[in-house]
DNA sequence: CGGGCATTGATGCAGCTGCATCGACCGGCT
DNA sequence: AGCCGGTCGATGCAGCTGCATCAATGCCCG
């Protein structure tokens, strides 16, 4: 029913590259974090979220599109955070079928200290690995993937 | 403990996008693959390494190392090629211990017809967003970083 | 040869994800 | 106001993943 046209070689390496290179390293980033007794990845990214919103608040939906997750998958998120204590809901006053999740101070504090760790896994997983110009084209490339 | 070297602002930005991006294009190829009918990339991805392999044949510790899954993923991956009848497991005849995972007709079959949607959705998500030397680039950063 | 340790692959259990669906609420239209 | 299609978020269920562990076999070394 579609074009069906065929990638070049070149766009096939660079997708099977994407692919393993992302799964190679997150998975090494995550076992960093793990490694230093602190939650998965997503948690993180949800933290980093709310703290940097207006008054460290944010709707689900907001949440949601930020960090490219279906939303059930955030509801549930938001569950186990509120559940560590990490954020807090509240009803959302201009919207009856919404909500606000706010971070709590305890959850500021986690991201704060989980970016030590964050950081150096960086560092040791891609910073080291390339010089500085070929980070900036790398990021510059990826970019225009999007 | 460890060094807690920071990255530069270049490599956290790199870093960034190569989990956004692979996500995202990842989630649409995906998408693309389930709208045909097709079964996970997954699949696709360990049927083309029997493919490739002599006799369609492999240790699940080949296939293990070479799709970068842990141990009881590939377990669980062939048991599920096997119920498909894409996969036939045998014990292998040099070590008692071991078993040798064949792909049948029926397995090279469905490597072939996914091809087709696969190649396309690469072809849709990343061939037409970069010229080919841009892409030839990013294949080569990307190697880089493993 | 025999004991001890490493390797291969399977599996019970808990937690997470995807899917479908649901209930609650909004907003516009009549 | 009353209805209706659309949006927001939750949830039951099935399937998948991660973790720990296990049984079976291989391999080395005394």
């Amino acid at each position: 029913m579609a074009a069906r046209k065929k990638p070049s070689p070149e766009a096939v390496t660079a997708w099977a590259r994407l692919v393993r290179v992302e799964t190679a390293l997150l998975a090494a980033v995550e076992r960093d974090l793990k490694a230093a007794g602190f939650p998965p990845l997503a948690w993180y990214d949800a933290l980093l979220e709310l703290s940097r919103a207006p008054d460290g608040t944010l709707r689900p939906l907001d949440l949601e599109k930020a960090m490219l997750l279906p939303q059930y998958s955030t509801s549930r998120l938001v569950d186990r955070l509120e559940q560590a204590g990490l954020v807090a809901r509240a009803p959302c006053p201009d919207d009856g079928r919404g909500q606000l999740v706010a971070i709590t101070p305890a959850g500021r504090a986690l991201q704060r200290r989980m970016w030590d760790t964050y950081a150096a896994a960086i560092e040791r997983h891609v910073g080291v690995k390339l010089p500085q110009d070929d980070l900036t084209k790398l990021g510059e490339l990826l970019g225009r993937l999007l």
